[in-house]
DNA sequence: TCTGGGGTCCTAGGACCC
DNA sequence: TCTGGGGTCCTAGGACCC
């Protein structure tokens, strides 16, 4: 039995949900959601009526501003998405015992092995998928089904909005022989441009070619691309595994050049990572710092710790040890800091206390685990290092 | 035209070990 | 005077996705 995949995608997402949390959105035709018009920032969503102007997710803000000067700027806020991708899980859930969420505004299903219950096609269960997320959420949403994830998903991307449409097995290759290879996922822009300087940007023309002529092209990844370009994709559905990250970084408004003030966004920044860590009870063995300099040259530095952990102390000092060094090189290289960011790496889960641990450590996270009590009734910011106060207010928001 | 923030995975070289 | 080979860990950067 082939398998049978439903890619799930709800339409202008970050946009609708705005409007539900912000009635006076409703009516503004069009929206563009991501940042304030000055901010320095990229479009995350646009309604369809600013999408024909040119508007594009990931576009710069400043673009999106030219091309569409009578738009609203919106910022948006990441709990909202978060509750609405819940409440779409839940329904989600209700049809498949196998549901993988992609992202906020994506998620498979698994239909594998339902021929007796949906015989020849599952239309009638996107249909009623999509009436179920309207009415419970409030939420469009368009449907792509077909035997392989990708094939699902590109079959949603193709019903946009608020349809559905289906590939049944055996009509992959010719789904997919209309496309550009940039639509493929996988390949994003800087492949299809060097795709493009060799003369292919149609996913028939791969399709035409033997693997052998294609590897004369591309070499090793000859292989890959004409197994996307003859429509395969992966089926496993796998559930949820481990956490590779916690990250928070941030742009800046201008570029600084104040190490006092950037050394107190990498506090703030540790101790939302570290508290990040032991709401998902994981620790952590690598902290990575991130710059972005003026001229968007952007350096990682990192550093392995002897032991994982979750304290914010013990990633703070080595993010500081890390800061030092990257710093000086962007001021030798006479560059501002336009982002700065830490990263947590090499997640693991956390072990129950080592009996063998210095006293001055277990004190350490008991005083920890109070801190976290005591934010998880009055908020994160209850309870600030004493360095956070002399951020400006606008950088202390979470 | 001036480029977000949260992630994932891959590659490649050097250190170290046996 | 000529210096193995394989495995694993670590670091840095790049590409991609939504």
């Amino acid at each position: 039995m082939p398998p049978r995949l439903l890619h799930v995608d709800l339409d202008a997402f970050f946009v609708e949900v705005c409007r539900q949390r912000h009635p006076e959105l409703r009516d503004v035709e069009l929206l563009v959601v991501g940042g304030r018009r000055e901010s320095r920032g990229v479009v995350q969503s646009a309604s369809y009526a600013a999408r024909k102007f040119g508007v594009r997710a990931g576009m710069p803000i400043a673009q999106a501003a030219r091309l569409c000067p009578d738009a609203t700027f919106f910022k948006g806020s990441f709990p909202h998405y978060r509750d609405a991708s819940r409440a779409v899980r839940a329904v989600l859930a209700r049809h498949s015992p196998v549901v993988a969420m992609a992202s906020l505004d994506e998620g498979y299903l698994d239909f594998t092995g339902t021929e007796a219950l949906h015989p020849v096609s599952l239309l009638p269960v996107a249909a009623a998928l999509r009436g179920e997320i309207k009415r419970e959420t409030g939420l469009d949403s368009s449907v792509g089904i077909g035997p392989n994830r990708m094939i699902a998903k590109l079959a949603s991307d193709y019903a946009k909005p608020r349809g559905i449409c289906e590939v049944r097995a055996g009509w992959e290759r010719g789904f997919v022989a209309g496309l550009e290879l940039r639509a493929l996922p996988g390949i994003g822009p800087r492949t299809a441009e060097k795709l493009r300087t060799l003369g292919l940007t149609e996913v028939a023309q791969v399709q035409a070619m033997a693997e052998a002529d294609l590897a004369r092209l591309v070499g090793d990844y000859a292989r890959e691309l004409k197994w996307r370009a003859e429509g395969n994709g992966t089926t496993a559905l796998h559930a949820e595994r481990l956490q590779r990250s916690v990250s928070r970084e941030t742009t800046l408004g201008t570029d600084a050049t104040d190490p006092a003030y950037l050394d107190a966004l990498l506090v703030r920044f540790v101790s939302l990572v570290a508290a990040d860590l032991r709401e998902h009870g994981l620790v952590a063995r690598t902290v990575v710092l991130k710059l972005r300099h003026a001229d968007f040259t952007t350096v990682t530095r990192r550093r392995t710790l002897p032991a994982a952990t979750d304290l914010d102390q013990e990633l703070l000092a080595p993010a500081r040890a890390l800061f030092g060094p990257a710093f000086e090189e962007a001021r030798r290289r006479r560059q501002g800091v336009r982002l700065i960011g830490v990263a947590a790496t090499g997640l693991g889960e956390a072990a129950p206390a080592d009996l063998f641990e210095p006293p001055a450590r277990t004190r350490l996270r008991e005083l920890t685990s109070a801190v976290d009590k005591v934010r998880e009734r009055f908020g994160f910011d209850a309870v600030q290092p004493a360095r956070h106060l002399t951020l400006p207010q606008r950088d202390r928001r979470e």
